[in-house]
DNA sequence: CTTCTAAATGATATGTTATATCATTGCACA
DNA sequence: TGTGCAATGATATAACATATCATTTAGAAG
């Protein structure tokens, strides 16, 4: 993602948490921007090793962990919750209502792409879901895949 | 699952590795009898300390590890990435095949629901995997839901 | 511009989960 | 009944996650 891309989310999510009450403080927007810049996921000890290293600070874990969870709270970042790994939202600068995402991961080289459902297909999903008696409380779906270059190999 | 139901697994279970060339040991066994009767997603260590109290033995978490994801190979349990436990499947003793499983997982109070996918929606699914390049390698998914339970209070 | 307050972050310790390595046991096969 | 390989055990330690309390900081109120 360009320098710019990465400026407009950032500026998109500055605007998002005002109008939704929520405080985008400076950690975490940096944190936000080497999520951004990354665009793999990451785990919450990978993010204080690259923040670290680039600021050259020392950020205890535990604050990683919590921003992380606020940064996925707020819809900027998604939880991967198969790879316990967390991955900047592809979609933050867009303006437009997103349906829910399925994460493809490569289960192999770690990679993830993020595509979305039709709405077709996650109604019935939520269909199965309902008729079993439960709520879906996170409309998304991880999947356990291998991408073009590993299945070739 | 009542006891004549937890034997029937298991005679299947044996009979379905010796075809597959695959050792049920007697501790493969022992594990697999044990996430039978448990009908719950278990962690390596929570198998660990059942087993060390059923037995009284003492089993190293190694050990455990190793036995489980024998078992998830065999497809005798389930690997529940999303909260890295295990679920004996629910169809070992059933003769005909299956289709894909939707894993319902309350994030409240952790009970799983394991429910079946039509072939149809499966089959949407890799549609979207496939034109992204991919390819499923685990045909199956994990839903963060409520249950009817937990949804009420 | 201060001061107050609550939220955010840091420091520290420790609990929990997962794995690496090597030794030992036990089962299939000759 | 040895022999060799797969399975298991023993041990240590790495990696991950969280709990608790101290400190800082940002925003509200005066």
């Amino acid at each position: 993602m360009g320098v710019q891309e990465v400026q407009a989310c950032l500026d998109s999510a500055h605007q998002r948490c005002s109008e939704s009450g929520l405080r985008l403080t400076q950690k975490r927007e940096q944190i936000l921007r080497l999520m951004l810049e990354a665009e793999a996921p990451l785990s919450p000890y990978e993010v204080v090793d690259l923040y670290n290293a680039q600021a050259e600070q020392n950020m205890p874990p535990n604050s990683a962990y919590r921003i992380l969870d606020f940064l996925a709270e707020a819809n900027l970042v998604h939880k991967l919750n198969s790879a316990n790994k967390y991955i900047a939202c592809s979609h933050i600068a867009c303006s437009h209502p997103h349906s829910a995402s399925q994460f493809l991961i490569c289960s192999q080289c770690k990679t993830v792409k993020e595509v979305m459902m039709e709405p077709k297909l996650l109604k019935e999903i939520q269909k199965n879901v309902s008729s079993a008696g439960f709520k879906m409380r996170h409309p998304s779906v991880e999947l356990e895949c291998l991408c073009g270059e590993c299945s070739e190999s």
